[in-house]
DNA sequence: TCTTGACCTCAAGTCGACTTGAAGTAGCAC
DNA sequence: GTGCTACTTCAAGTCGACTTGAGGTCAAGA
């Protein structure tokens, strides 16, 4: 009944419509029918892109998150694979912690250079000795 | 007097000897000198390359990074910038506890699909009103 | 009927941070 | 003097998640 045109799902789930076409090609989403050329979908895929969006936000690929689909479409997330998400969420705050500890102290660090603060280099030798960690990517965002 | 050669400095700080060269052409770290082909690095540039580690690691973009060494090549941070970073990582370590927690729920959740779990689609809703979040970037590691 | 504007397809481009490959060179041990 | 090997340069490729552009279609409103 109430079938959703691409621009109106675009709209609601705040993501450009290419971004649909894109998701569909990758099997993401599926589009319910045409109007004319125009893909329709029905309600439920705001759901599933709201699944889809809060899988990017934990980290997954679209990958990834294409394998959290059953075949009829609902969400089979394997609960194994959330907890070892969520274990890796938890060392990743833990890291941000330390560096966000390290950036105000080197902000409010008295010494003339950085480099002459021992807490600061006690920080780099950490940061160097720990190898280079996962860094956060910055928000991607449309090119130009 | 001791002057690393890149082999060197590329095995003490664990990254390639590519990337050495291409800080370089990116103008953050610079050679000392050459023995015949081979680029020589004093050992202040391990001292550099945790620095750029740890901006890495922040968040910085190696852009970023560039502008953070005075022309004499000692660090000069920006301490307004280096507060904005921390108020930065710690928005994204809120986010990310919520999505932990709702990881763990999910993973917990008796409900037969998650769809039918109010908590869950509760944080649905989050997600997609939300926007999406700056997504963690996977560790990139060499393709293939 | 005509126009308009939102959609369509498909190929190619973008972004950052590197890596890879081909072809060449030079210091050091023998 | 010969090899070996670790370096050199430069251009091009890679990765994921999309976006962009060119050229085309079509339903609905005037």
């Amino acid at each position: 009944m109430t079938v959703l045109d691409i621009g109106e799902v675009a709209r609601r789930a705040g993501v450009p419509a290419s971004t649909l076409r894109y998701y569909e090609e990758k099997g993401l989403i599926t589009s319910s029918g045409r109007h004319g050329l125009r893909r329709q979908y029905d309600p439920g895929v705001l759901d599933r892109l709201a699944l889809i969006a809060l899988g990017r936000t934990a980290g997954f690929s679209l990958d990834e998150i294409g394998h959290m689909f059953a075949p009829d479409g609902r969400p089979d997330l394997d609960r194994e694979k959330l907890v070892a998400k969520a274990v890796e969420l938890e060392a990743r705050m833990r890291e941000l912690a330390v560096l966000r500890d390290s950036l105000r102290h080197a902000a409010a660090c008295p010494a003339p250079s950085h480099m002459e603060c021992p807490t600061f280099r006690g920080l780099l030798r950490a940061a160097a000795t720990r190898g280079v960690a996962v860094p956060p990517k910055r928000t991607p965002g449309p090119p130009r």
